[in-house]
DNA sequence: CTTGACTCTCCAGTTAGCTGTAGAGTTATA
DNA sequence: TATAACTCTACAGCTAACTGGAGAGTCAAG
């Protein structure tokens, strides 16, 4: 299940994988991009082994992917921590602006809602025939 | 800007792009996918003639991409409104069919804001190091 | 009839977030 | 030590809705 090296417990990628709920081929794609590396690799094999510390950027990633955060984002808001470790305000900006972003969308389907609700409304003929007379009209 | 072939009115491409407000790649990639036509193809030149109805279906197809249909579900919403013209019920059920997916998305963006909100209240310290100890703590 | 603007096809690339697979190397257990 | 299970890299493909560009053919105005 996991192996001691010295003092710490790391994962090899299949049971990290059981562990955080990401399949294998995901987290090679994460070590790819840079959104979540191993913290010790084998510079002989290339195996990856995961830490403890992996378990919990695994946890943070699944959440702020969770509330819409794309991997960029995620990427670019790690390094924001990293860089300004402690910073409350700045994590609170990053928020807001996403719930921002979330109401604008939020926004944008309650208007195409509404545009179906008046098209129902309008259309109890048929749709093409009736526009094909608005647009003789004109 | 146009041509009179016989009795009808016939747009280039280029003319028609600019009418309907759709770029003439675009078009060209609707042609396509089937999911708008040029009425009249010169099968020497292979030139594209864009008529009134393909304006008419134009208009059409802007109007339910901008309530939210996929370029697929409209392809087919045309071709049940070609095999069952004037089948009110049916584009009604279509119509809430879609006010259905609508919300549906509205929630799942509802509950990621509102994540968001108890994220922004959980962690007035640091996030990482907050998850930290709440793993550890397991 | 020339010339510039227009159009054609075909192939490839873009974004986001993965997923599939071949072929080769490694590890753990019996 | 044999072998099954695991892992590696590298390349390709998927969805959706386009977009870009090369190279060749066509149309319309002067």
């Amino acid at each position: 299940m996991c192996l001691k090296g010295g003092e710490i417990v790391v994962y090899k990628i299949g049971d990290f994988a059981n562990l955080v709920n990401i399949s294998i081929r995901t987290l090679r794609y994460y070590d790819e991009i840079g959104l979540l590396k191993p913290e010790i690799v084998d510079k002989f094999t290339n195996y990856r082994y995961y830490t403890e510390d992996n378990v919990v950027e695994a946890q943070f990633i699944t959440l702020l992917k969770e509330v819409g955060f794309t991997l960029q984002e995620i990427i670019d808001y790690k390094i924001f921590l990293n860089n300004y470790d402690s910073d409350d305000e700045g994590t609170n900006q990053i928020l807001l602006k996403k719930q921002q972003q979330i109401s604008e969308e939020m926004e944008k389907l309650q208007e195409q809602y509404d545009k179906i609700t008046i098209l129902r409304k309008k259309f109890k003929g048929k749709v093409l025939t009736l526009m094909k007379e608005e647009n003789n009209a004109k």
